[in-house]
RNA sequence: GCGCCCGUAGUUCAGCUGGAUAGAAUGUCGGAUUCCGAUUCCGGAGGUCGCAGGUUCGACUCCUGCCGGGCGCGCCA
């Protein structure tokens, strides 16, 4: 429809231009919208008011000519030329039906475009480390990466989803020797835990499976481990302690021995949010790992190519890159003074074999907290010469849950916080999932666990789910008074739906392609969520003023065509939530 | 101190990439209704869009400076 209405105003563009009413050397951009009140028409432009400088005419004088040369059209009713200059479009009545025999036809893929040309994107959300369970403020980047994900191949993009796991750092070291610590305690020795090791649960149970299959193999006794060691905090430094338990620990244990605590500790989280993901709806097509960027060579590699193209230099005994060059706020450390890389040498690493991989596009989407971090890696990106445009980083920033009304506290304490699982279990993932995606990504969410727990109309995603329901209910309902649907007899007798109610549904129908193509294009899922309310919305206030099961065949079947196309739309939009649209509640 | 994000109705938030009279939901006040599924419908009140400048035909939207809130500023990951 908005390509029809364009092609016109472009042809009337070029006839003005021909006929020297308008300079044949600009070609404006046409922008036309939806108007926001029905008193503007459907549709309206600007056209005018935006070309009327480069015309040297007034607005409205030139409105009037574009108008008198528009060419005819046969789902345009009516043209005005409203306010400064507004040209405001009236469709025609068959026009506004269209849309729900578009529906109808295309079923689960009405909505979808082609806009991404079939370009590769790459999508990277969460990559949580892995020394621990996903917590709440991980599944917010989960939901929002995954319905990003969805979006982006929603409007045609090849999308390729991603987790980076981080198993080459220093926290994996502290992981596994805090694994390893509680299996000395299962041994049976009693120490004190290193104030920095990790204290959660999992770390017990990791420990027992451990001590489960090897017995007392890997045991060392604790004066033997403790020997020598500096003291931990509040005595000591808790960073220089656990290094040191990790190195002695290394030294004890046979490098095989080493590896297994190590391997066992990671599968094991590794393996948990996988699970966790797979049953919040999020799923990978790989997951990348950071120790083979270190195995292969690519961390060398990367460091390599930014030392060819002079952009580090030597300071303290490291390497430096010269980030601040690039726009960064200072220079930093790529190989630290005892020869080990940094971080963030893996990230560049990374970026650069995301870009060496062939992708179009790459989205990161990190946590706030980490927005420092962005100049870095596009300062990088820049000196390997290549295009840190291609680069999106989307910032999520936090969530806070709130219950009866009180912030929920979520201690950084030892071991102490909220999962997403527990999350998941309290309000289940369909709500955990919408309410995640409810508002813009650098917006904070209050995320309110009564309302996404309640079966109200206040709660947003149930007042969407219910509409889909409703009609699958309306369609038994239709079988119990022993009618049937005919729906080629509804096709042809659109023109039945006469009612406002029924106006204002249609006109929300033919907005959902707009939509996606809005939420995909920005990365906002909250757009799509805002229209499901809208649309559910206009379809209950419908519902109450009319019945749809009527003695009258013909408007019958056109109402429950009208009624299936918001069923469609709405099973669209929320399968690309990641949000299940049940047939009963 | 520097950097990033946010600031819109009592509350939670939209505001379609600069458009027409700033919109929903919820709460509140008034009225109607009890019908395919948890009631629903109609209406009222509620706003100096944090503040002050600037850009232009036009600014919630873009720019600058303040104010307030969140986050970040390691040879941690």
């Amino acid at each position: 429809m908005k390509e029809q209405l364009t092609d016109i105003l472009q042809q009337c563009i070029q006839a003005l231009q021909s006929e020297g009413h308008l300079p044949a050397d600009i070609s404006p951009q046409i922008k036309l919208d939806r108007t926001r009140d029905k008193q503007h028409g459907d549709f309206a432009t600007n056209l005018a008011m935006v070309l009327a400088k480069p015309a040297g005419k007034k607005p409205r004088e030139l409105a009037d000519l574009i108008v008198a040369h528009l060419p005819a059209s046969d789902v345009v009713e009516n043209v005005e030329i409203a306010g400064p200059g507004f040209i405001n479009f009236y469709l025609k009545a068959a026009a506004q039906f269209e849309v729900v025999s578009q529906v109808l036809e295309q079923g689960n893929v009405f909505g979808r475009h082609q806009l991404g040309n079939g370009r590769r994107v790459q999508v990277e959300y969460v990559s949580a480390n892995p020394t621990g369970p996903l917590h709440v403020g991980h599944g917010r980047g989960a939901a929002y990466g995954a319905v990003v994900a969805n979006l982006l191949e929603a409007i045609g993009y090849q999308v390729h989803r991603e987790y980076y796991v981080n198993d080459a750092g220093r926290q994996m070291g502290i992981l596994a020797a805090s694994v390893w610590l509680r299996y000395l305690e299962l041994c049976g020795e009693t120490f004190p835990f290193p104030v920095n090791g990790y204290k959660g649960d999992y770390v017990l149970d990791i420990a027992a499976t451990l001590h489960r299959e090897n017995g007392d193999r890997m045991f060392h006794a604790w004066s033997e481990v403790s020997k020598g060691l500096p003291a931990d905090a509040p005595e000591g430094d808790k960073e220089e302690y656990i290094d040191a338990v990790i190195e002695r620990m290394k030294t004890l244990l046979h490098p095989d021995q080493h590896r297994l605590v190590f391997d066992l500790g990671l599968n094991y989280i590794l393996d948990d949010i996988r699970d966790d993901l797979a049953h919040f709806g999020v799923v990978y097509d790989e997951w990348y790992s950071e120790q083979s960027l270190v195995d292969n060579g690519a961390v060398m590699r990367a460091i390599e190519r930014l030392q060819k193209s002079d952009h580090t230099y030597e300071k303290d005994g490291a390497i430096w890159f010269k980030s601040s060059a690039f726009g960064d706020e200072k220079d930093r450390v790529l190989v630290r003074d005892n020869g080990v890389t940094t971080y963030f040498a893996s990230d560049v690493a990374y970026h650069m074999d995301k870009l060496e991989r062939g992708f179009d596009r790459v989205i990161d989407i990190w946590g706030a907290d980490h927005h420092g971090y962005v100049p870095r890696i596009k300062a990088a990106l820049q000196a390997l010469g290549d295009d840190p445009s291609k680069l999106d980083v989307l910032l999520v920033q936090f969530a806070i849950l709130y219950r009866g009304g009180e912030k929920v506290q979520m201690s950084t304490r030892s071991g102490e916080f909220v999962t997403l699982r527990q999350l998941r279990k309290e309000v289940g993932s369909d709500a955990a999932r919408f309410f995640y995606v409810m508002r813009k990504c650098e917006q904070h969410l209050d995320f309110d666990l009564d309302l996404a727990k309640s079966q109200s109309n206040d709660n947003p995603m149930y007042y969407i789910q219910y509409a889909h329901a409703r009609v699958c209910s309306v369609f038994r309902q239709l079988n119990e008074k022993g009618f049937s649907f005919d729906q080629q007899n509804g096709q042809s007798n659109l023109d039945k739906l006469t009612e406002s109610h029924e106006a204002d549904v249609l006109t929300r129908l033919s907005r959902y392609p707009d939509v996606i193509s809005n939420a995909g294009q920005n990365h906002e899922p909250h757009q799509l969520v805002h229209y499901l309310r809208e649309l559910a919305q206009d379809f209950h206030t419908y519902y109450n003023a009319h019945q749809f099961i009527v003695d009258d065949a013909a408007l019958r079947d056109a109402r429950l065509c009208l009624i299936t196309a918001v069923q469609t739309v709405i099973a669209n939009g929320l399968a690309l939530l990641g949000v299940s649209a049940p047939e009963s509640m």
